[in-house]
DNA sequence: GTGAAAATGATAATGATTTTCATTTGCAAT
DNA sequence: ATTGCAAATGAAAATCATTATCATTTTCAC
């Protein structure tokens, strides 16, 4: 079985790869396309929306939004260093996205849990904010 | 000297007014518009979203971005009371949203602050999860 | 009351994303 | 390997929230 849920294609290999490349970094849509251009391979926009779509269903990518401009973010999402440990600060000035893993937020967790009935997903939460560069 | 700003109109006073009378509640520009239309006094839709921007601006109102579909909500910030502190428990599942309001969140703040000096903005986080009626 | 500047609102434009649909492709069964 | 067909693709149109345009109306300082 190959990679996916669905039909291996060229496309959606060369999309996956393409994040994979560029784990540390968070791409458009946009990006994607230009970057699978320049490798000569290009897929359609359309093509490129629905596959980053399925992979984030399927938990290997993760879509951020961050605010400034409308649109969306992907990241390939490394299974090794597991997910559900840690959670993503989203810097709203630049972007940035830095990896945060404590105790803490299991406790806020249990908290909210406890108080509300309500099951936080904190590895499918982007906390926003400001990094300690923007911060000043 | 008006409530506002700029010059006072009786749109910019309906709209003001249908915040302040709903300030329990997240109203998206659509929401606005019907509320005024049902009271008699349609306002344009392009006047209501200028309106609010202006009134987020000076601190009136704040904008959140919460349900997954794009559109933005707008709450009246009443300065006496501090909701600037409480954050929207998004339910992944009926999009519901809750809020959610404890010392344990500013607690994660300081602990986020303090680790990775990255400062969380609390409101502008939609914590995602699954709400008590969902995650059974 | 008058006039200039600002506000309004219908409509067009925008930008990101989704849908449509004719064509192509992957792959399971032959 | 060949076939058949459902799924995937991609160009273009559609959609959705929001912003800009611009002719008309309104506010407010004088």
């Amino acid at each position: 079985m190959g990679p996916f849920k669905e039909r291996t294609t060229k496309q959606k290999c060369c999309i996956l790869n393409c994040l994979k490349n560029n784990a540390e970094k968070h791409l458009t849509v946009e990006n994607i396309c230009s970057l699978l251009e320049g490798e000569g391979f290009g897929v359609g926009t359309a093509t490129v929306y629905r596959c980053v779509k399925t992979l984030v269903k399927e938990g290997v990518l993760k879509k951020y939004k961050v605010d400034s401009s409308n649109r969306a973010c992907y990241q390939y999402i490394n299974k090794s260093q597991n997910c559900d440990e840690h959670c993503h600060l989203v810097c709203l000035n630049c972007e940035k996205v830095l990896h945060f893993e404590s105790k803490d937020i299991k406790k806020l967790q249990d908290v909210i849990k406890e108080k509300e009935g309500f099951l936080l997903d904190i590895s499918g939460t982007s906390f926003y904010g400001l990094c300690s560069s923007c911060n000043k």
